[in-house]
DNA sequence: CTGAAAGCGCTTACAG
DNA sequence: CTGAAAGCGCTTACAG
């Protein structure tokens, strides 16, 4: 069996009140603590820190919850929000919910009944009702993406609207006036946020908002693929195409591939997150780069001062508006006048 | 504060003892199992699962190892392994040692802190000291992707030695008999039998093994790098080259893109792991893809039979070695006489 | 500084 | 089937 405190007490001729002080950092008679020191070295005793959670109702542990373990976006920030808690003495526990609304739920609850002392979330559903649970039972809940519609907590978010204006600014400038845009869900926060920066970079720029070349997805490869397939097809199609998440510019990818377009001498096309793949492309592809270290080490930061208590039970939820970059491959170029070549596979 | 199993039986007229039975699946009246349920319902009363751990010593979660949380081939196993977990009511503790040997050393001392029931490790630095933690604390764990020297554990392989042995006959059959292949360290399980599979196909076909051909690597994107361009800087530089993990191929893309050369025309070439990578470059790529889910599920299935105590505390090491493919793309051919195009960075 | 005692929320033989 | 009691390993006031 397991080596207690008990035995180390015994060991050490203490008690285990003295050797549970010295173990949580209290201070003992220094012949005392070589005692227990020898103790425990000798006896390889280690805490249990289940019990401990009993006793303290804390498990120094967080619990992150996310759409898919799959996304990249998704892992990169896992990454850093691990290690940043890890070097606090905190514990992760990943749960995806395979985007999937009702396993949001579910593995909400099991978080929960983890005894998790801290959530980081990153919605997928869009509904309250996975948070709610948290909130309810008093554990302290970070966003991170995107916000959750009539729930005030903290949330991590990029400056999205700012990235879509530059990216799409960049195709303008190459003298673009027929750019397309493939979108998430309609009433995806990161979608309408996305949107309004097309919008205004349009605007700006004097250039007419065209229906037909803004389309919705579910931001998955199976919805990439038919909005830009469709944005392709179209009669008078764009010249330059803006795909904004990962899964529907590796869609891009795919279609470009198979249907043996040349970037940018068919189209220019800017690409959303995913550095690597960028890199990988030919040639090399002109994305947004979202900030995911920065993202995943601001929200570890945020639940570790909330798990903390400082500020309270009751304290105002923050939002941070973190930074992106635009970053320059070779895949945005002039407008071509022979698109012909686009249709290989309609026609 | 938050409602415990005495509530319930407060609410319920009964006992504790009743009340815990009824939860654990055990028979009660009718009557009693009513007033049970309504009383949990009305209370919202949930199982304090680190109470119950420590009663039962079984905390039903399992902790995953592995080198870096970042590598895809890693994430995509977790998500299997997740998955599996998750249907048999286990959750799934993710910790990375961020490529650090001291790091995972002491990440499986807080796995093994937090009263895991079972340990998935991928292997890093090969050295048997983490593992033997486990072992010793009587934690059944289940290796994965390589074995640990003088160890003797569950273990899920993948048939290295068939698959680049696969590969390099593809490229033989294509006419080449300069093959270069990028490797691992040199005493890695996979980077070894990766590399028998090429001495095999190589003697196979009658053809000498040239030590120059042969660059082993970090399996970073560093030593990827360094190695690749290694292989076409030398002299007499290989026609086709098979680079046999994931991060190396992701290097060989970034110099063949900034190099400009033609795949197969300048080069034929065969890679590792990531569909994705490969469906995306230009032309589709050759790869060898390992069956990650596959060996997230078998992990996963094998650890909860471990974990279930059947075969007893003193079980015989299992080794299960599962199949991979040889996915076609467009990145090899026949060889080209004009090489010289390729070494336009060091002329 | 040290120790005896209570208790965290649960499960588990053991009687009844 | 039900309940009283012990105990899992720890922490925490409270005396001393």
């Amino acid at each position: 069996m397991a080596v207690t405190i008990k035995d180390v007490a015994r060991a050490a001729g203490l008690s285990i009140a003295t050797v549970s002080k010295y173990i949580n950092g209290g201070h003992v008679l220094d012949g005392n603590r070589v005692a227990i020191e020898q103790a425990i070295d000798g006896l390889g005793y280690r805490v249990n820190v289940v019990a401990r959670g009993l006793k303290t109702r804390r498990t120094t542990t967080v619990g992150v919850l996310i759409p898919s373990i799959e996304q990249i976006f998704s892992t990169e920030i896992i990454a850093a929000v691990e290690k940043q808690l890890a070097e606090a003495g905190f514990t992760t526990i990943v749960c995806d919910c395979q985007l999937d609304a009702d396993l949001e739920s579910r593995k909400m609850e099991i978080l929960l009944e983890k005894q998790v002392d801290g959530i980081i979330m990153m919605p997928f559903s869009g509904s309250a009702e996975p948070v709610q649970k948290a909130i309810d039972q008093g554990v302290p809940v970070v966003l991170i993406d995107r916000k959750i519609k009539n729930v005030s907590l903290d949330t991590i978010l990029v400056d999205n609207d700012l990235l879509a204006h530059q990216a799409v600014s960049r195709l303008i400038q190459s003298g673009h006036r027929r750019i397309g845009i493939v979108l998430g869900p309609e009433d995806l926060y990161t979608s309408c946020k996305r949107f309004d920066g097309y919008a205004a970079a349009c605007r700006d720029a004097g250039i007419p908002i065209d229906p037909s070349l803004i389309r919705h997805s579910d931001y998955q490869i199976a919805g990439g693929l038919a909005a830009f397939g469709a944005l392709l097809d179209q009669p008078d199609r764009p010249t330059a195409i803006f795909t904004t998440n990962y899964e529907t510019t590796f869609a891009a990818g795919l279609i470009i591939n198979e249907r043996g377009l040349s970037i940018p001498q068919d189209l220019s096309w800017i690409g959303f997150d995913s550095l690597s793949m960028a890199q990988i492309f030919k040639p090399r592809l002109t994305i947004v780069a979202q900030p995911v270290r920065h993202i995943g080490e601001t929200a570890a930061k945020l639940i570790l001062e909330r798990m903390s208590g400082v500020g309270g039970r009751e304290y105002e939820a923050r939002e941070v508006i973190l930074p992106g970059a635009l970053i320059e491959g070779f895949s945005t170029g002039p407008i071509r006048v022979h698109a012909d070549k686009i249709r290989c596979k309609a026609d």
